[in-house]
DNA sequence: TCTGGGGTCCTAGGACCC
DNA sequence: TCTGGGGTCCTAGGACCC
């Protein structure tokens, strides 16, 4: 006999859905200290291009006797024989600053002329991308290991998702926080900050809340009592622009954003955008953490140690553009993609930027084909004034093995001259 | 004291097609 | 003679992020 099958009560609730945001303390800084601990609680910038790459490096070697010299005592290097950032001079800017430094008032993306007059003794190392991007992938495995769905955000930050992480919902997720810190410094000797909270908007934001070595943790019913108070320019995707015209409406706060009229957003800062500036400020995002993505473009550029004319400084530009070009061919071949839409983009003296781009029939990742077509990009712009930097860019990706399959790449034609671009 | 390099996404107009 | 929409692709610029 079948007894009636009662409404069904659950075993279990459904988990919480607990989002993390991880990112490294002052990370391009932390991984030279690791090499040079004779400089942890010095003020250290990080920054500063690759052309002194080899000066710097001559310099700290000849700090040391030949035989003394080695991987291992790197340590006894003396603190005198550093670079200061008094002695700078160039475009440069600070990617990263360690905590003394940054009570100078010095921060990322500042001008390092300008970092030299607020803190002239501060030590000036250049970025070693190869040590960065190798310690980016000992803490991204780590965080893998352990709570396997994670979205890259670039070498120093990443989003995790707690929810069905074993232990992931314990303490609204700070033990599981505590477990990823202790494992990550274990594993690199770096420390990291990281915000728990119901969505990726919130967790970025918490993960600000504590640094360095810092968890925090954001409960939904917490979200209007945290956030609110704090100003709109803490909002992931509201920048410097934005946050002017918002103050010119006299919102501060992401309170104060919170208790405008809906409509009044969207009239005013548009339907995509104003409707979007609503539901942050409620603390509403359901974006997923993302594992996997396609690159839509691949590009490099590069600003000049002086403006650049185009006549008068033909050789020189000639040869930057044909690396570039063959730097983007690489790039793509490295990593296996073709493009098909080439472009060239240029920052003028007064940093007013142009871009040119052109769409061809068929795929490409060959030097001489962007080349080419982006020396057809370069005509169409005024080359009669300076020049500070100049870039090329391949968008339109495919992976190549997609591409091969769909017809083969055209013979290539020969390539322009100098002379018949500038 | 001017402000790097590598990206993503959005908007908006025009061409072109159905 | 006047007047359609929708959809997609291309191009240029701009905001924003790490």
């Amino acid at each position: 006999m079948l007894a009636r099958v009662s409404s069904p009560t659950p075993l279990h609730r459904p988990n919480q859905r607990r989002i993390a945001h991880l990112d490294m303390d002052a990370f391009f800084a932390s991984v030279e200290l690791l090499r040079y601990p004779q400089l942890k609680g010095l003020p250290v910038v990080i920054g500063g291009g690759r052309r002194r790459e080899a000066d710097v490096f001559a310099r700290l070697r000849s700090a040391l006797p030949d035989r003394e010299w080695g991987p291992d005592t790197l340590d006894r290097i003396p603190v005198d024989f550093f670079p200061r950032l008094a002695d700078y001079t160039g475009r440069g800017v600070a990617t990263t600053a360690t905590y003394p430094a940054r009570q100078f008032g010095v921060g990322s993306a500042m001008g390092l002329m300008k970092a030299a007059k607020l803190c002239p003794q501060a030590i000036l190392l250049p970025v070693d991308f190869d040590e960065v991007r190798r310690i980016s992938r000992l803490f991204k495995n780590t965080i893998a290991e352990i709570a396997p769905v994670m979205e890259d955000r670039g070498v120093d930050e990443v989003y995790i998702d707690f929810t069905e992480v074993p232990g992931g919902q314990r303490e609204g997720g700070r033990v599981l926080a505590r477990l990823i810190q202790k494992s990550i410094f274990q594993a690199t000797g770096l420390t990291c900050s990281i915000g728990v909270a119901p969505n990726k908007l919130i967790a970025k934001m918490a993960s600000e809340f504590k640094k360095p070595n810092g968890i925090s943790v954001v409960m939904p019913e917490d979200v209007q009592s945290l956030i609110w108070p704090l100003p709109c320019r803490k909002i992931n995707g509201v920048g410097p622009k934005a946050d002017a015209k918002l103050q010119g409406h006299g919102i501060h706060t992401i309170g104060e954003l919170a208790a405008r009229d809906r409509g009044w957003l969207i009239d005013t800062f548009g339907k995509s955008y104003g409707a979007w500036l609503h539901e942050v400020s409620w603390g509403r995002d359901e974006r997923p953490v993302v594992t996997e993505s396609e690159p839509v473009s691949m590009s490099r550029e590069t600003t000049f140690e002086r403006d650049l004319h185009a006549v008068r400084d033909r050789v020189e530009l000639g040869a930057i553009f044909t690396r570039l070009c063959e730097q983007v061919a690489a790039d793509l071949q490295r990593k296996g993609y073709m493009g098909k839409t080439i472009g060239v983009k240029l920052r003028y003296e007064n940093f007013q930027i142009v871009t040119r781009d052109v769409t061809i029939e068929h795929f490409t990742d060959d030097a001489a084909t962007l080349r080419r077509q982006a020396g057809l990009c370069l005509k169409r712009v005024d080359l009669s004034r300076r020049i500070r930097l100049l870039g090329v860019r391949v968008g339109s990706l495919r992976r190549a093995d997609e591409v091969t399959t769909l017809g083969a790449v055209p013979p290539s034609t020969p390539a322009l001259t100098m002379d018949q671009l500038f």
